[in-house]
DNA sequence: TCAACTCTTTGATCTAAGTCAAAAAATATA
DNA sequence: TATATTTTTTGACTTAGATCAAAGAGTTGA
């Protein structure tokens, strides 16, 4: 399990100063398989880092629950959107296995940033890993077929299947879930 | 016209230093409509501003020309996936309109980012920016109708149809043109 | 260990949007 | 102004994948 402050350190290496304020301003939830983290309407004031366990972000859509992305553990979440503008989420967070989640609020990150420029690189870094990732995924995506589109999503994230269950993943890449069972069943 | 030193004003306040140096330190080309930026298999070295004009992404895919995305002037544009991690690129840049583009290197921004933390500040900002966008605009895209899709993307860009034509248009939102056409002319 | 759920598979049918092809309109070129 | 080229529209046909429905597996908990 890599601790919040060693993923940091993954990125920048930061000064023990820095690494005493974040443990004292960080909060840590123990959360069940289940368990929301944010709930639509609401303004997502953190943004969570994965020490153990899988979330994933979902909406409702014509009254149907479509999963947006999971998240393993070693990973960071928020709902993007509402974090950065403070408006109302539009989507949930929801725990899909026990988990232990680490985070911060927008507001804290905004004093560490002024505070420690060397903090305002690794939100560089992590936005860019973002990008790069979303750039690379979703390249040719509209113009795949569903078969392509579940191959790519399994050899970006291999343990998928065992992290999150059929209808989860198909909403994911925009199949229903009776086509994705006869993918896999092909 | 806003010019890149004033983009940038809008973010974060910079000294007459740093501008000073950012437009030593700038290239200013002047491109004509169907020049191309980047090409595939190149790596994207540079992110451009637009100062006047339009560019679009596109890369070929089972033979065809998809559009990625469309930018007008008044935004930054670069092969994300390339530029970041400084692998070839999978896409294309190309202008649609003669337009006037400025540009830094990678290495010129990072040489940035540690002379001057305000710096870093703006591309954190700016990627966070592109995040919120990419974000809000694709939540739930995959079960929208064609419909919807060109709504949403007319909604998000009105002008959009004055600066690309039919085909760009609908491979941007994963239609084909014939569908597109017929939607319009509903 | 047997109900009561929940999740996955399978089959039959339907439909939105793709493909192919050709005409019409718009734009550029000479 | 006629001609070539590109872009858009329209029509006929096809198809991947959605939807609806029901059966089968797998889990959970008393």
């Amino acid at each position: 399990m890599i601790t919040f402050i060693s993923y940091i350190q993954q990125y920048v290496s930061i000064s023990d100063e820095i690494k005493k304020e974040i443990s004292d301003l960080i909060l840590i939830e123990n959360i069940s398989k289940g368990d929301i983290l944010l709930e639509e309407g609401k303004i997502c004031k953190r943004i969570y880092f994965i020490e153990k366990g899988t979330l994933r972000t979902y909406f409702y859509q014509k009254g149907k629950d479509i999963t947006y992305w999971i998240y393993p553990d070693n990973s960071m979440v928020t709902s993007w959107h509402s974090y950065l503008s403070c408006k109302p989420s539009s989507e949930y967070i929801q725990a899909t296995e026990d988990s232990i989640v680490c985070s911060l609020t927008y507001t804290q990150w905004q004093e560490l940033y002024t505070k420690y420029p060397i903090l305002e690189r690794f939100g560089r870094l992590i936005l860019e890993e973002v990008i790069a990732l979303i750039d690379d995924f979703y390249k040719g995506y509209y113009f795949m077929s569903s078969k392509e589109k579940y191959e790519l999503l399994v050899s970006v994230f291999p343990d998928i299947t065992q992290r999150a269950n059929l209808g989860h993943i198909a909403s994911m890449i925009g199949i229903s879930q009776e086509t994705l069972s006869r993918i896999r069943s092909n």
